[in-house]
RNA sequence: GUCCCGUUCGUCUAGUCAGGCCUAGGACACAGGGUUUUCAUCCCUGCAACAGGGGUUCGAAUCCCCUACGGGACGCCA
């Protein structure tokens, strides 16, 4: 028996739709699992729409995702070349089969397939036009996800268009022959589309390979209806890249989206998602995409990462927002980060959480102002504070919560009672780290100030 | 409209193929409580679903049929 060969044919125009890298990673899964061939085959096609850029692009958020190729137009392989652009000899050399065999035919300029049967016209309300339809022979595949599924195709379909460029139908069939794939994991969209792929096949002579239609991912039933197009909220794969999120994550998420292994755990590696994969687990509803659940696993796997790797990660963020730049205390900015370490779901959101500590110009929370300064007697926490901070000669951990011990043995008030005013007269929140080694790493200077900023704002 | 695919908590899903172990399990979200003299984490509890109707059967989330609803395809896009 041969052994297993996947393909992966994106269309490099632009970004990475969750559904493509999905896409990417199960036959990635597949391949690796059953020790077969990933294939990386570029739809270039569409000559105007393609780039060098895009290409590069899609290539490194591929890599990015952890997944690798073993034959592609960078690698190379013998059943090249992986640029469709390239292959038109090929195509030349197929379309020539069909001609032979009196299966093409022309029409305004374009090549058409001509379906075996009993020919006759129609009006379709689809099309709104009498048209000719064929009735063919039924065919059938043995979905690998689905079961069998019938259909009959009944219109002749393009194989090249007029400007001489080879359609999808056609160079999808061509290759997944002439590349000897055996098993092709692709979108339920493309479903219905298997009637004509199989004419092809039959039309060829070669036998078809196995296939696996999986779900669509749709929307999130409160931004609208349908599948996810790539102008929806975290449709596209650079958009976590940009918000930092980690890929093990986006990795995580895409493969809960339409698949769960069979012991129900779902924080998993790529390599743990590998153990479990199989095609047969893959759902056959569509998929609705949740944020929420893309942020929380992600959160899942800050938790969890190495000290170094979420030090640079924070540092990126950070430098992204332009809080700190090339000359910034590295002791320091170790010191935040490892404040912060544990308090903050997302690298997303590390900037907002600790400007403070960076700039004066750090933003006023409207909650916390509400919730926290605009309260009977607010200021007057901090006047009380304040002198007893500024006349601290030991600005360590334990002597600045004397300061407020000390205050609170005299008043009878409980620290609390300070704390979380200070905190939002610093931070211009009421959330945060912890918050006495918050104001130490702070310094007594800054702190100071900004209590005495904040006081001399109400007056 | 025609054809194809689907339908378990708000969402992702387990269970369906081999009907009884399902008073339907887990996770996210949400609500309440607890731990933490801050903040977050964390822990506990709660809320919440077999689309509807007919069969078959001693017994159906599970098998069959119909209806409804959702999704997809119907391009000289891929």
């Amino acid at each position: 028996m041969s052994s297993v060969r996947v393909r992966f044919e994106p269309s490099p125009t632009g970004s990475v739709h969750i559904g493509t890298a999905r896409a990417a990673l199960f036959n990635w899964l597949y391949a690796r699992k059953t020790g077969g061939s990933f294939i990386l085959r570029i739809a270039d096609t569409d000559k105007e729409r393609n780039t060098q850029d895009a290409l590069d692009e899609l290539l490194r958020v591929l890599r990015w995702l952890g997944l690798d190729w073993d034959e592609g137009p960078d690698t190379g392989g013998d059943f090249g070349p992986y640029f469709q652009s390239q292959r038109g000899d090929i195509y030349n050399e197929y379309l020539k089969k069909l001609e032979d065999a009196g299966r093409v035919y022309e029409k305004d300029g374009a090549v058409f397939f001509k379906l075996e049967g009993e020919r006759y016209t129609e009006y379709d309300s689809y099309h709104k036009a009498e048209i000719e339809k064929v009735r063919t022979e039924p065919v059938t595949i043995d979905d690998l996800i689905r079961g069998k599924v019938t259909r009959r195709e009944e219109r002749d379909f393009v194989l090249v268009r007029s400007n001489g460029d080879p359609g999808f139908h056609f160079v999808n069939v061509v290759d997944d022959i002439s590349m000897g794939i055996t098993h092709v994991l692709r979108g339920e969209d493309h479903l219905s589309n298997t009637s004509k792929h199989l004419e092809l096949y039959k039309a060829f002579k070669a036998t078809p390979p196995n296939f696996a239609h999986m779900p669509m991912i749709l929307k999130d039933p409160k931004v609208g209806k349908g599948k996810m197009s790539k102008r929806d909220k975290g449709a596209l794969i650079e958009e976590y890249q940009q918000r930092h999120f980690l890929p093990e994550a986006v990795v995580n998420f895409i493969a809960l989206l339409g698949w769960s292994p069979k012991d129900g755990k779902e924080v998993l590696s790529i390599k743990e998602i590998l153990e479990r994969f199989e095609i047969k687990d893959i759902q056959k509803a569509g998929a609705r995409f949740d944020e929420k659940k893309m942020s929380h696993l992600n959160f899942v796997y800050m938790k969890i990462l190495p000290i170094n790797e979420y030090e640079n990660s924070a540092k990126k963020a950070l430098a992204a927002s332009e809080l700190i730049d090339e000359n910034v205390d590295s002791e320091y900015l170790r010191a935040v980060l490892e404040l912060c370490r544990d308090k903050i779901d997302s690298f997303e959101n590390l900037p907002g959480f600790s400007a403070y500590f960076f700039s004066d110009e750090f933003p006023v929370n409207e909650k916390a102002l509400k919730k926290v300064w605009n309260r009977k007697g607010a200021s007057d926490r901090l006047v009380e504070i304040a002198p007893r901070l500024q006349a601290l000669e030991d600005w360590s951990e334990s002597a600045i919560e004397n300061a407020f011990l000390q205050l609170s043995n005299e008043t009878g008030d409980k620290p609390f009672a300070w704390y979380p005013v200070v905190r939002f007269a610093v931070s211009g929140t009421n959330s945060g780290p912890d918050f006495l080694p918050m104001l130490e790493l702070l310094g007594k200077e800054l702190v100071v100030r900004r209590i005495n900023d904040r006081l001399a704002s109400v007056n």
